[in-house]
DNA sequence: AAAAATACTATATATTTATACAGTATAAAA
DNA sequence: TTTTATACTGTATAAATATATAGTATTTTT
């Protein structure tokens, strides 16, 4: 990312500000009285500026149509949790939103879309209870030995994946839990998302 | 609260379904758009309506001047992260803070003061692994078997702690750790927080 | 039964606001 | 050295927007 001019900050502070403050992005006016500015276009041109260097985007043909982008954590920080249902090898509740809780999207690796409740043991031995939250990164796109959440043709399950060519292994970490093997030619199996993290509650 | 009417929350919620997708708020015009009326008043009407009842804020004069009241805190989410130096019992960098980050704070069972990272294996067997974050809330109370933060006489260290008259016992989650014996009459020790949560990023 | 709140349509307008255009000046990059 | 980016003032204006006023109709509260 490119480096903004001590102006330029001056001017995503104000922004920032504003948000936080009354809830809203400001106008260009608003802006030049806060900085000082004397017209309009000072603070239009810096506003241009940012947009140029992907920190901000500008609604056009609407006011205060300034948002900030990649905003990390703010307030809309919010992400869903999700319920597996059964335990083992779980139903996926698609649409058992439990609730919402607020975290910082910087703290893990990868986005975070939802978490995943935890239902069964079938992951205990890699430290992941039961009603432990596993941040999920929705995606397609795995490595093998990612903790995946796969939904297969009538489960959900979250385990650690493997594939090779047509056949696909789902592996739990606990001894007491048989792997499952899947081939490809003869049932269907996808991929939802992967786990980036993970949040217990004591 | 007052109770909402149902058109009242179709208004609501496209406010904030407004500021969640575009980052500012919406106009008279936009509510009228996205719910189908026909009139500007009917929007201005519902919008004072909620004014009335406290659940928003409308700021005379400026545009998309609306903002949500109440809204979750997000002012004291910020939590420090202290980092544990050594392996097994280790020493607490007091004023290590190695970065913040922001977490609701209705999250854990009671309020977090600090997150604290950990090194070393001593509580694996409870699914407390290296560089996993704690949530430690600030206490010097506790129940036998909590999750404690204690600093002795030279370390500070993550165990399960057990009082039982003047004999402190600071058990690890981990059969190739050995427990610690205290004797408060020869020696000190002091809780400093105890364990409510957990986050791990994978 | 009357008053107040809800739930709108319809029209109008002062004000807010974005945004273009015309300059000036300096610093940095090509 | 010429171009590009930065950093503004100053003026102007079309379009966006809040907001008032005038109605109608239904439901809820008092």
């Amino acid at each position: 990312m490119k480096d903004l001019t001590a102006q330029q900050s001056k001017v995503l502070n104000c922004i920032e500000e504003s948000i936080n403050k009354t809830g809203f992005p400001p106008t260009r006016a608003e802006i030049c009285q806060k900085l000082g500015f004397k017209s309009p276009n000072a603070a239009e041109s810096h506003l241009r500026a940012l947009e140029k260097k992907d920190i901000i985007s500008i609604a056009g043909g609407s006011s205060r149509g300034i948002s900030i982008k990649n905003k990390k954590s703010s307030s809309g920080g919010s992400v869903p949790v999700i319920g597996l249902v059964a335990a083992g090898s779980a139903t996926l509740a698609s649409e058992n939103i439990e609730r919402e809780i607020n975290v910082d999207p910087s703290l893990f690796s990868r986005n975070v879309d939802y978490f995943l409740k935890v239902k069964g043991l079938s992951m205990i031995e890699d430290g992941i209870y039961e009603d432990d939250l596993v941040a999920i990164h929705k995606t397609n796109d795995f490595k093998n030995g990612d903790l995946a959440v796969v939904r297969t043709e009538d489960d959900v399950t979250l385990k650690y994946i493997f594939k090779e060519n047509h056949k696909l292994l789902l592996k739990p970490a606990n001894k007491d839990f048989d792997p499952i093997h899947i081939d490809l030619r003869n049932e269907s199996a996808e991929v939802e998302g992967i786990g980036v993290g993970l949040i217990r509650k004591n």
